[in-house]
DNA sequence: TAGATTGTTAATCGATTAACAATC
DNA sequence: TAGATTGTTAATCGATTAACAATC
């Protein structure tokens, strides 16, 4: 155990870890060696060695790494063996899409408020939830202790939701909008935009290795 | 300009510039210099010029990048010049809500069919398109030239639908569903895994920095 | 004990950044 | 011309991988 500063590359990689060694349990396997779990994940084993033991001795020599004990181990250093509750602003088809997904997964993220500035929307309910308006943000994210807040409005809203969340005092923001978001350095923001994905996909569909072509760009 | 191979964290970077580009379009921003490109999203302006004369000779000096020049010359990196008809896989919410983004954006990916496999939904509509049965996966894959598919399905039927779009011909897959897909290698398979993120975002909560416990994790 | 596999150090590889000549 | 900024080479930094002693 050393707990110097680890990298964004190697706390990318826990929730992958823990996706899998969660697939593992479910077929009631025990023991994985990080060979194994490396050609599951096309990883090099000795990458999944020493992003463990960042964290803690948590294998056993000779033996490998107890699937349980693992799961455990990376949900605390993820701080989701504890709940940890999320608003959620714009309740659009992706914020009902998100709400649905938070009933099904096993780890503690909760949303526990739904904001839209959108009046006919303010009200309705998601599942258990009711739609609330901006102004109560503030005092909502202090009363059910909110850290997170997901941003699921339109592009020009963003900025300004951000800025609400970041004065009621959210801790980190995970944000759908395809847009920048300015944050102050203590806030973390995290991009999750999709359209990025699928337009780095698109750059692959035509340039598949060595039939890459000099004038193609050009 | 080179050619070489581009590594992905060049590729993943290009959309994100193009985004900016966008914004500074609609400002009516005519040029742009990579100093300043790089304030906005926090790079370094070294790696911005280095990134982009990959492709070509982009900028003047002195002057710096044309911005609408540069947005057409991304946008064919990027494929995105051409429209790239991709099906969607899996009617639910998130699958409605990439389905309404899919009609305010301006790229050129196109989603030109859905399919679900649960009965009652096939036939219904969403915005212009009817939501089809999987048995027709593959001829319509053909028949519209699709080139991309989206998973939107539950975790323990994506690797059956990524199957099925493989076998339909497939050439890039974006998986929501959060699990390890399986696939040939000429393949591309991008994650959009929201979850990752939010279970990432969560790491960084309780460690800011100097605040690091050594206890903390055992 | 013999075989397997960890945790960790050292070697390698690749990506980022600094620096600067070229030039608009 | 003088100032600005590119494209690119060289230097730096960091992340990945190989190798192996320790040990279950």
């Amino acid at each position: 155990m050393k707990q110097a500063k680890i990298s964004d590359a190697v706390v990318k990689r826990l929730p992958i870890y823990l996706q899998v060694l969660n697939e593992l349990k479910a077929r009631e396997i025990k023991t994985i060696s990080s060979q194994e779990l490396g050609s599951r994940l096309e990883f090099n084993p000795a990458q999944i060695r020493k992003d463990l033991a960042y964290f803690g001795d948590f294998g056993r020599k000779g033996i490998g790494y107890e699937v349980d004990y693992l799961i455990d181990k990376i949900r605390h250093i993820l701080k989701i063996n504890q709940t940890i509750h999320v608003a959620l602003i714009g309740a659009g088809n992706l914020g009902h899409a998100l709400c649905n997904y938070n009933k099904y997964s096993n780890d503690n993220m909760q949303i526990v408020a739904v904001f839209d500035s959108y009046e006919p929307k303010i009200g309705t309910k998601i599942n258990t939830l009711t739609v609330q308006p901006m102004n109560e943000l503030a005092e909502t994210i202090k009363q059910h202790n909110i850290r997170i807040g997901i941003i699921t409005v339109p592009a020009q809203e963003a900025q300004n939701v951000a800025n609400q969340l970041i004065a009621g005092g959210i801790e980190g923001i995970l944000n759908f909008a395809p847009t920048i978001l300015r944050a102050p350095e203590e806030v973390r923001v995290q991009h999750a935009d999709f359209t990025k994905e699928l337009l780095s996909l698109a750059y692959y569909l035509n340039n598949k290795e060595e039939e890459q072509d000099e004038s193609s760009v050009d």
